[in-house]
DNA sequence: CACCTCAAGTGTTACGTATAACGTCGGCGT
DNA sequence: ACGCCGACGTTATACGTAACACTTGAGGTG
């Protein structure tokens, strides 16, 4: 019933018999010559007794820092985006920050403005490309703004870090090729997304620079049902079948295969199937995927480093991170055309 | 270069001609009654073209109330917490509440009082009983906090919000017996919880009911790999093979289909195994799980609300929200004893 | 002895907001 | 004509902290 609040700095110096000022010094760690070794123990003691906690509110309003960066990203049930935000929560723990997700935007009409609508003071904005619809808005130039995976010419002030995505693309459609497959099928994940368009656009290149290669889309939700039905629709259209099939994400590659082997089409006996991610679905299947693998922990890590320095007045250098391919069991040498 | 920095609802006042104050009611909706509605309009208008954002910080302050809660999970990598998360943030935000993460002190020595490192400024705690060693500490007191998935005698103080996962595990069991399993092996997840405990301890209750019916226990590190060797040596090692394995977890059961696949062993005919969750991959791999399917983000959400009553002075009552097994194509008739 | 320096603190202010307490002014019932 | 009340605001304060400017006494220096 009783106040019994919370104690404050306040009470903290009464109880040593100091004033404020020095409670914020020496609990602020920057007592080395502006306290003795004796008061800030004495403090220091006075401190834990009473249980104190500094008040983050009243600090946060004093310093103008936060020390919060929010995160956007589609959904931390995908998990690619779960593995970035434990990359770039660490990075950010490590230097004191802590990492407000933006609840994603599904259902919630056009375009919510994460500035408008965020709970809590921040300061800075981490975002993927694939949920920033909303950030051109009023908020872009308030604070400062790092993205991953997006076109590196959105804007002046914007640094970006970005996937070597379409080198990705070009490493398994390379693979592919390699093993004598000439008819492939892109399985696209029905996504408007800068990503997914580089996927597309780097598997298109490199399939028509070998002569007798054809490509055809597929577009298809994201998700092991959807992929399922879509390749089972693939694969028992009349004419040919393709030998080959490149998914946007292991997700739709499982689906794949999972269709695959409902119809009795060996994978890879009769089907290669390459994924992009390198979920732990990926060796959780059988056969394993061959598939793009992201460093996606360095990924969120780069991110936040860079908005680290952002916010510290910096201004961060656009970044590549390398991707490589791993070659696994869902892959081989194209069957013999009859 | 120069100031320029954000306008304040002082500025907004002198913009509009109207006191500070004014502003404020204006802003925080309590205006009816108190202002007119030209004034206010007008204070709006003011608002919109200085762009003005408040600083919650400042508000926080006053209000002693900062609208973002703290969710304790182990890994946002692992799905369920990852749909935990959706649940609590979605109720979070319809609240106005942001959620933030505690980095899982995975690597970080001991105990990590989130009180203590928390970087932002909290209103209350919810908290898995997997990551939540820590709590006992200084802040257990200090702050609303919610359990999930933890023994309801944890404290007086403290609601709880479980799954019922006994039962969850009876049902497993119910079902394996009744298809005639009499050896069963239990791979068990290798973590200290209640949540484990208390699934070992309902299995082991199902089994011992039945006459005849004999129990094994497996220990694993959470991770397919891990249960595919674990599953792997037990399936090669001399004796009796059992068949059936009931599993904590989607991970593990999907490892050991993948360990018997490798071994020839047949799932369902040869071996029956059950999961634990209902992940993505239950149905991403073949054949597809029988498995206990948890409502991930019902439970957060329960969990959130919970948490919000109490943040608001109510007292939240204890919960258990209902499980139901998901039979698939991983489980069948016992085979025939030769 | 007058002067400066340095350690060890203290006093005060400001951050931007929400809100309780206080004016003012015209209308209206009696 | 008087008092009272509601509509419409304003003034003043407090939230808890960090940081700046200042004080004081002790010791060193010429």
């Amino acid at each position: 019933m009783s106040a019994a609040s919370r104690p404050t700095s306040k009470d903290v110096a009464r109880a040593a018999g100091v004033s404020q000022a020095a409670v914020s010094l020496v609990l602020g760690g920057k007592w080395p010559g502006r306290v003795s070794a004796a008061t800030a123990e004495r403090v220091r003691e006075a401190a834990r007794s009473l249980g104190y906690r500094p008040n983050l509110a009243a600090r946060d309003l004093r310093t103008g820092r936060t020390r919060t960066a929010l995160l956007v990203v589609p959904a931390l049930t995908n998990e690619f985006f779960a593995r970035v935000h434990a990359g770039a929560a660490s990075v950010a723990a490590a230097h004191g920050f802590g990492v407000l997700l933006y609840p994603s935007p599904e259902g919630t009409g056009p375009a919510t403005d994460p500035f408008a609508s965020a709970p809590a003071a921040l300061d800075g904005v981490l975002a993927s490309s694939m949920a920033a619809q909303a950030l051109s808005g009023i908020g872009a130039g308030a604070l400062p703004l790092v993205m991953l995976d997006s076109d590196p010419a959105t804007g002046p002030g914007t640094a970006t870090v970005n996937l070597a995505i379409a080198d990705g693309m070009r490493q398994a459609a390379g693979h592919l090729l390699g093993l004598g497959h000439r008819d492939l099928v892109h399985l696209a994940a029905g996504v408007d997304s800068w990503t997914f368009e580089v996927r597309a656009a780097a598997l298109a290149a490199s399939v028509a620079a070998v002569p007798g290669a054809r490509l055809r889309t597929r577009r298809c939700a994201l998700g092991v049902a959807e992929a399922q039905a879509a390749v089972t629709a693939l694969l028992t259209a009349p004419g040919e079948r393709p030998t080959a099939l490149v998914c946007d994400d292991d997700l739709l590659a499982a689906g794949a295969c999972k269709a695959a082997r409902r119809l009795g089409v060996r994978v890879p006996g009769e089907l290669s199937v390459t994924g992009f991610d390198d979920l732990t679905l990926a060796t959780a299947i059988e056969p394993e995927l061959t598939t793009v693998t992201l460093p996606a922990e360095e990924f969120g890590a780069r991110g936040m480093a860079a908005l680290l320095t952002a916010v510290d007045g910096g201004t961060p250098a656009d970044e590549e991170l390398p991707v490589t391919l791993t070659v696994r069991g869902s892959t081989g040498p194209a069957p013999a055309r009859t």
